[in-house]
DNA sequence: AGCATTCTGTGCGAGATGGTAGAAAAAGCT
DNA sequence: AGCTTTTTCTACCATCTCGCACAGAATGCT
C-alpha cells in the first residue's frame, strides 16, 4: 500500500487520495447502487479506464472508499476524543464532532458507513462495517476504561453498557441527519447522549 | 382509495395489498436504485405494464409501497403499546417489535422507512420520511403524557425527551439490524432503551 | 537513441433498465 | 349479441450501465 517514490512508466495524472475522497463523497450522496461509472469518472478526474486499472471494479472501488472514508472523515470523532482530560468532555467532542460531519452539506447527510453503506447488499462490504463497527465499539469501552481506572468514573460503572449506548447514539444520530434533522435538533440529542453515556 | 365493489372491464387478477407487500418486501431488502421492475414483476406476480398502469412509475410505486409498509408492519411497534397498561410494560412491547421485524429475515433486514428508504434520494421519498418519523415521535409522546397523568410517571418528566429518546433507540435498532447484529443482541439495546426512556 | 514500463483516452459491445404502444382478453351494460 | 370499459400480454425502443481492447502518450533505464 506504501507508495514508491517513482515508479518507472508513465506518472499518474491523479493522487489517489483525493481521487478516492471524491468517490467516497459521491457514493456517501447517492449511494453504491445509483452512483454510475460516469459520474465517478467526472467527480474522481479519470476516465473509466484509469478507475478500473487504479482500484478495481465498482465494488472493490467502494470498499476502497469506505476505507479512505474511516480513515479521514470517519475516524474524526474518536481524534476529537483525544484531546480532552475529561471524559465528559471527550464523549462531548465525539458526538459534537459527529453532528459536525453528518450535517456538512445537504448533498450528502448521515455518515457514508453508518447510514448508506448498510443498504447496498454486498457481503464484504458487511463484513467491513460490522469489523469497522465493534472497533469504534472497542476503542471507546477503552477509553471508558480508563476514566473507570482514573476515578473519573464510578468503580461499579458498566463499560460495555456506556460503549453500546454511545455506538447506538452515533448510529441514530447519522439516521436523524440523513432523514434531514437540522444540526440544532442533533446538537440536543448529542447532549443528551453523552449524559445517558454517563449515567 | 376505497374500492368500488364491481368495477366495469376486466377485472383484476391480482390484489392490491398483496402486490404492494411483495413490492415493500423487495425494495426492503434491495434498496429502490437495486431493486428492478423485471424483479418487481415477479415478485409482485404482475407484468411490467400492469404495475405502471396500476400504481404510475418507478417512484410512484415505491411510495405506495413505503405507505403500504407504514400501515402494516410499521406500526406494528405502536400497535403493541396500545393493548398495556404500564408504560413500562408497553415501551417494552414497542422497542420488542421493533427487533422482531427488523430481524425476520437474513434477506431484508432493519426498517424499510428507517434504513433503507433513506438512503434513496427522493424528494418526496425525503419528505414522507420526515413527516412519517414526526408522527411516531409524537405518538410516543402522548401515550407518555397519558402516563404522567395518570401518575405513573412523576409530574416532573420530560415527555418531549421521552419521545425523543424512544424515536431515537428505534433508529438505532433498524441500524444495527441492518448491520446484522443477532436478535439477543438487539433485546438487550430493547431493554437498555426502555430504561432510558423512562429515566 | 531506443526500449521497457506504466498510465491515459477513444471507442466499443453485450446486457440490463425504465417505460410504452398496441392488440387481445374478460368482464358489465343495453 | 354487440358495445364499452378496464385489465393483461407480447413485443419493442431508447437509454444507460459496466467493463474492456487497443492504440497512444509520458516517463525511467541502458
Amino acid at each position: 500500500m506504501v507508495e514508491k517514490a517513482r515508479s518507472r512508466g508513465r506518472p499518474r495524472a491523479y493522487d489517489p487520495g483525493v481521487a478516492l475522497d471524491s468517490a467516497a463523497e459521491l457514493f456517501w450522496s447517492k449511494g453504491f447502487a445509483d452512483t454510475s461509472l460516469d459520474d465517478l469518472s467526472v467527480a474522481m478526474g479519470m476516465g473509466r479506464p484509469s478507475i478500473y486499472n487504479a482500484f478495481g471494479d465498482k465494488q472493490a472501488l467502494f470498499l476502497r472508499a469506505l476505507e479512505r472514508f474511516r480513515d479521514t472523515t470517519g475516524s474524526s470523532p474518536m481524534r476529537a476524543m483525544e484531546g480532552k482530560d475529561s471524559i465528559g468532555e471527550a464523549l462531548a467532542a465525539f458526538f459534537r464532532q459527529i453532528v459536525a460531519y453528518t450535517t456538512v452539506d445537504r448533498s450528502h447527510l448521515g455518515c457514508l458507513l453508518g447510514s448508506v453503506a448498510p443498504v447496498s447488499d454486498l457481503p464484504e462490504v458487511s463484513r467491513f462495517l460490522k469489523v469497522n463497527l465493534d472497533m469504534t465499539e472497542r476503542q471507546i469501552a477503552d477509553r471508558l476504561s480508563a476514566a473507570v481506572r482514573s476515578g473519573q468514573l464510578p468503580a461499579g460503572y458498566s463499560v460495555e453498557q456506556g460503549a453500546r449506548r454511545a455506538v447506538n447514539a452515533m448510529l441514530s444520530l447519522a439516521a436523524r441527519a440523513r432523514l434531514g434533522s437540522s444540526r440544532k435538533e442533533l446538537l440536543i440529542d448529542a447532549a443528551d447522549a453523552t449524559s445517558t453515556v454517563l449515567s
